[in-house]
DNA sequence: TGAAATACTTGACTCAGTCAATTACAATTA
DNA sequence: TAATTGTAATTGACTGAGTCAAGTATTTCA
């Protein structure tokens, strides 16, 4: 699995780790002007944040040392800031919560740190800070929820994804094969033929989807009573191998069947050995082959594949 | 400036930062099982990585009591892990350097985190792993450029830019007007147009963008020889208010006067009250308006405006 | 009911990191 | 060139954040 570009994600890691280390350490640093040390203000924080936790709760979630969040409790408690009260359902445990008192000295370093934060999003230009927030959010989830809800759903299209599938095709197309921009005019043709005489009930479009992003699209339009084309398969190089090609035309299949079609046709070129497999796999058969030069590209071979449904 | 969707910002920010320090002290305290201490590690990376730094170099990267890492670099040095050559160029100071043994020593402990870091990326699913790594790019690039380089560029079109531009009108059209997806398919065909019959001398479509991020967009297309179009005007919503939709009305007429048209054309709806100030601005005239129900929407005013150049 | 586990407390300690004073050299200026 | 100011590194003296281990009170489980 570790493949060699794994080496270059790596380094990116740990090179965005120390960047952050610093910058975190930069905004730390300013606590340090008021009397309490960065852990004793950490714990304030929780117990400003939670109703009544016990010292176990904080020990475990803030890793700290039992012992010494004991001392700091007591010290803690000696000013006058936190008040514990004996647990009623375990006589071991005492629930802790901050007095007024503790709530007004804390209030000022919280705003305080609201204010750096502010001033430090203020430095940032308003297209960047979107960005920035988007990334914060994206990077929890992805190192959170690791790998659990990994699923992908399947949805028709809604505004946006139209475009969307123009823009991935003319990048990924101009990347891979150096298809020029003419290519992605054809696509946009295609997707505003599709919705301008959109029939819902023999065409569809189905987009796969994770948290939002896309991964992969395919499209059923009528060709005929009988004849319907498979149009634009398309899946996201990040999101390869994990069988969403596959899933696509197979649900592009299973509708043109229920839709009542005989034939599926589809047009492709024959470089695009993955899409071919797919579609072979899925029991097309190719029905003729012509060479033709489009795109800025020559000798490319048009093929055309054909699935008789039962 | 501080509106009050900062507030929430501020905390995603804060959020994140508590969520990224835990996350970042997970990692860190498997360095404690090394008998090096978490800076000491770090000074050992900063002596592996530069080429013979002095110690007041490290000092002001790494935020170091230039006391303490005298003492760090002396212990190193009677382990045999660091060399000091004095420099010729200025007498106090002493160029550091690990030797073989300290390479040796620091082997293990870099091995250890480029594992670690390579076994957390290996829980985050491939597509999700993109958008990590992309997001850890941005956040540094947001927090570290923090205002400077924050100029946008003016370019002509590239593959992906037509989706790009047809994604994003039938999003916020659709989220801002309510818009249908009948628009999106329209700006689809436009678009399609526009490539498949672009002539480079009369035509052009401009593209503005900031880091690879595209903010706006317009087109001028021919109409007739003496009557050109604008259209497609869009300015991202995270970009508004930086002037950028101006700029790009006012590089459309220059381009314009300078390809010998005599007259600029425009089509728009009276709702667009952003666009239609920025026509207003640039010596457009309001020629003919029309109520139409178009895209799902009911009495939209179509207005067509107009500019005659010098 | 007794043994094991858990919630906290307390005492004893250490070592990472700070602060201030000092030495050695370099750059600047009269 | 001597005096002044500034910077690089060192050293001594300290502190306080955090650790470790042993102990007490309470709950849970067999």
């Amino acid at each position: 699995m570790a493949a060699s570009s794994d080496r270059s994600h790596i380094q990116s890691v740990r090179q965005f780790n120390r960047f952050y280390t610093r910058h975190i350490g930069l905004l730390q640093e300013r606590w340090l002007q008021s009397p309490y040390s960065l852990t004793e203000v950490r714990v304030l924080y929780e117990l400003s944040a939670r109703k009544r936790p016990t010292a176990s709760e904080l020990c475990r979630d803030l890793g700290l040392d039992a012992g010494y969040l004991s001392r700091m409790l007591r010290k803690f408690e000696t000013q006058k800031l936190v008040t514990r009260v004996r647990s009623l359902k375990d006589g071991r445990q005492s629930l802790l919560s901050l007095t007024l008192q503790g709530r007004r000295t804390f209030a000022p370093l919280e705003r305080q740190q609201v204010e750096e934060v502010g001033a430090m999003l203020e430095q940032v230009p308003t297209p960047d800070r979107t960005r920035l927030l988007k990334s914060m959010h994206h990077i929890q989830r992805a190192l959170n929820g690791a790998g659990s809800n990994a699923q992908y759903r399947l949805r028709s299209h809604q505004p946006g994804d139209m475009g969307w599938i123009v823009h991935r095709h003319g990048v990924l197309y101009s990347q891979e094969w150096g298809y020029d921009e003419r290519f992605e005019a054809l696509v946009a043709e295609i997707v505003a033929e599709f919705v301008q005489n959109f029939d819902a009930k023999r065409e569809r479009c189905w987009i796969a989807e994770q948290d939002g992003e896309i991964l992969g699209s395919i499209f059923l339009v009528r060709k005929s009573d009988r004849t319907a084309k498979l149009r634009l398969l398309l899946v996201e190089p990040a999101a390869r191998g994990m069988g969403i090609g596959k899933r696509l035309v197979s649900e592009c299949v299973n509708f043109a069947r229920s839709a009542g079609y005989r034939k599926i046709v589809l047009w492709t070129q024959s470089e695009l050995a993955a899409a071919r497999h797919l579609y072979e796999k899925a029991g097309f058969k190719l029905v003729r082959a012509k060479e033709h030069s489009s795109w800025g590209s020559d000798h490319l071979v048009a093929e055309t594949w054909e699935l008789k449904l039962a």
